[in-house]
DNA sequence: GCACCATATCGTCAGGCGGA
DNA sequence: TCCGCCTGACGATATGGTGC
């Protein structure tokens, strides 16, 4: 299965991104008992980035997993109820008298977090304005400009993906979580019928 | 109340991957 | 090949628990 090519469970103090680990394991060991193969000791910060960024996406993963077990459900595209934020509520860059904080962009004036305006309903955040064509822009002034307003997009898309992919990482850890009980329930009796096959076939002589 | 620790959450960066 | 998306890694911050 494809957990075998991950074999990696590094400890971390933070549990977030690490935490699914421990579990493919789990999964893996009951599933299939195979020989955990656990990480070789010491591997260098480098190594382990470029083994790690080699695992595919939990949508990916997830998905396959339930085309494979019928039990497993498979991770929507867009699930934003649950994350709290309506569809057509964008995050939005501003670009004036914010700070920034762990939980968010604030305005100098308050606490209300100014990154999520509901928007209208084009794909396009709010207060996000078309790129001028490069041609039209003169001025470095209006290059520099140009510069921020890219950064602060990717910046913003990209926080909306980590968002995201929190999301799934979630969902597939409860998943497996999920997969972990019922393998373990179907093992238990696995085990309990395996016991009494013995019985029936090796009949207690007097 | 405080310091300290563990854990959770978030934003950002870097780099791989897949589609156009 | 380029571009956008996805996700691991990391650091910063928030939050809750515990001992003093």
């Amino acid at each position: 299965m494809w957990w075998h090519q991950h074999n990696l469970c590094f400890r971390h103090p933070v549990e977030e991104d690490y935490s699914s680990g421990d579990l493919e394991e789990k999964v893996a060991t009951i599933a299939e008992t195979d020989e955990s193969a656990e990480s070789e000791g010491v591997i260098d910060s480098h190594k382990r980035r470029e083994i790690l960024s080699r695992r595919p996406s939990y949508r990916k993963i997830l998905n396959e997993l339930s085309s494979d077990v019928p039990g497993v459900p498979k991770i929507e595209e867009e699930k934003s109820e649950e994350e709290g934020t309506p569809p057509n509520i964008a995050t939005m860059a501003v670009p004036t008298s914010i700070y920034q904080t762990s939980t968010g962009q604030y305005t100098a004036t308050g606490d209300m977090p100014t990154y999520q305006i509901r928007a209208p309903t084009t794909g396009l955040p709010q207060g996000v304005v078309m790129a001028a064509s490069p041609g039209s822009l003169h001025s470095p002034q209006q290059l520099a400009e140009e510069a921020t307003r890219k950064r602060e997009l990717r910046l913003m898309k990209n926080r909306e993906a980590a968002k995201e992919c929190r999301r799934r990482k979630k969902e597939y850890v409860k998943c497996l979580e999920s997969r972990v009980a019922v393998l373990e329930v179907q093992n238990k009796k696995l085990i309990e019928e395996l016991e009494t096959l013995k019985d029936i076939c090796s009949p207690k002589t007097d």
